[in-house]
DNA sequence: CCTCCACCGGAAAGCCGGGTCA
DNA sequence: TGACCCGGCTTTCCGGTGGAGG
């Protein structure tokens, strides 16, 4: 019977004899301690300390490559901060958004409304209307809201800086003894200050913080130290964690990729029955890792878009390892004639194939060949059998992909 | 040193399917 | 119900631009 199936699986998983407690390795937990950001849990936590007080602390501006501790240092301040205003009897909140997920105006707003108890509509309303429902909400309050955006470049990269601006200056819009509001700005985007216009560079970098990625030894620590609660003694073979470190610190020192690896590689491990994890398991992890990432990418690809992918894998298949957004794209117009979908322009394609690039599944970088014009050289970046298999999952787009495999 | 190619990328605006509000 | 607003995707228009070749 299935059930007797289950069981054994359920079995096997309880017995683990490889993970204790397999959360500590998830990219949400926030760890009681945070190796070697002792410096930057100090600056941010004497920054907002002033909260505490009652008064309004400095608009916060964060910068730091992924995985550098950003959003887990903010995070750990701002619960221990709240624990202590609630200790002393001081009002003290915080918003957390990630615009990258909650990517326009209207939806910052809207769970910013939603951390002081003020709920709105998902849509429907205008932007102004759930400002002024925010402010209102404000003025019924009292104590400091703190209101982080994470990775906010990807906000103002897309809306502009309007939002921002706005939130710097609500201040002045409240009356005395309303709540206050500070911000924490996150990014990952070393040029994102060129992007603001001055008043907001000035009033959201009051206080400056700048992240350094961690070098394969930090990283090393971050593992161990995660390692020890995650995984039963012993369980972890000898390099593990060093390789584990090692092919994070070639992606600039990325700490949620390095925990990602060590996770997955558990993971492969326990399934198969295993009682230690090995470098072989982490080498597979690092696969499955990328093969996911790329099938999730591709997934929510808007159509054109995974058209113009498959078009470069056609490409590709003709002996075409790289080419130029001209030739890309009038390879894209005929599968797209061909498969009877009207093409899009070139001005189009053109975003389609930075949004590819930002997304890690193609390389496009900008050349000029004097004469010849300047545009981007394209290739794939990601496994082309994996893009193709992602593709296929789109029965149109697979159907395609199975007729020409294989020929010119 | 200048030209001029093959694009780049900003700005504005339109369309569409989804939603709210009174 | 109709007026209004949203985000996502797209078009139209157009002012740049790095550098090989003249």
């Amino acid at each position: 019977m299935s059930g007797d199936v289950l069981d054994e699986v359920f079995e096997r998983v309880m017995a683990s004899r490889v993970f204790r407690d397999r959360d500590v390795l998830s990219p949400d937990y926030i760890p009681d301690r945070l190796p070697h950001r002792e410096e930057e849990i100090r600056s941010l936590g004497s920054v907002l300390a002033q909260a505490l007080k009652g008064s309004r602390p400095s608009n916060v501006f964060i910068y730091g490559l992924t995985g550098t501790g950003k959003t887990a240092v903010t995070l750990y301040v701002l619960r221990r901060l709240v624990a202590k205003a609630r200790s002393i009897g001081v009002n003290v909140l915080y918003a957390y958004v990630n615009t990258r997920q909650r990517d326009t105006a209207y939806k910052v707003l809207a769970d910013i409304a939603a951390s002081i108890g003020v709920r709105v509509p998902f849509t429907g309303l205008s932007t102004a209307e759930v400002y002024a429902r925010l402010v209102r909400g404000l003025v019924r309050r009292r104590g400091v809201l703190i209101v982080v955006l994470d990775e906010v470049d990807w906000l103002v990269k897309r809306r502009g800086d309007d939002l921002l601006y706005k939130l710097t200056r609500i201040g002045y819009e409240l009356p005395r003894g309303a709540m206050q509001v500070s911000l924490v700005g996150i990014t990952n985007d070393v040029k994102f200050v060129d992007m603001l216009d001055a008043r907001v560079r000035s009033s959201l970098g009051e206080e400056e913080l700048v992240f350094r990625p961690y070098n394969a030894e930090q990283l090393e620590d971050i593992l161990r130290e995660r390692a020890e609660k995650a995984f039963h003694p012993g369980v972890l073979e000898p390099g593990v964690i060093e390789y584990c470190a090692a092919l994070a610190a070639r992606v600039h020192g990325d700490a949620r990729r390095a925990l990602d690896l060590l996770r997955v590689a558990g993971e492969l491990a326990e399934r198969e029955g295993a009682s230690s994890v090995s470098v072989e398991h982490v080498k597979r992890a690092w696969d499955v890792i990328e093969r996911d990432r790329v099938f999730e990418v591709i997934r929510s690809l808007p159509l054109q878009a995974r058209i113009v992918l498959l078009s470069l894998v056609l490409l590709r298949w003709r002996g075409v390892k790289s080419t130029t957004t001209g030739e890309l794209y009038n390879a894209y117009s005929l599968v797209a004639e061909r498969i009877g979908i009207d093409p899009v322009t070139q001005r189009r394609v053109s975003d389609i194939i930075n949004e590819l690039d930002m997304l890690g599944v193609i390389n496009a970088r900008i050349v000029s060949r004097g004469r010849y014009g300047k545009t981007r050289i394209i290739t794939l970046s990601a496994d082309p059998d994996t893009v193709v298999e992602a593709l296929s999952v789109d029965p149109l787009l697979g159907r395609v992909l199975r007729r020409l495999r294989g020929r010119g």
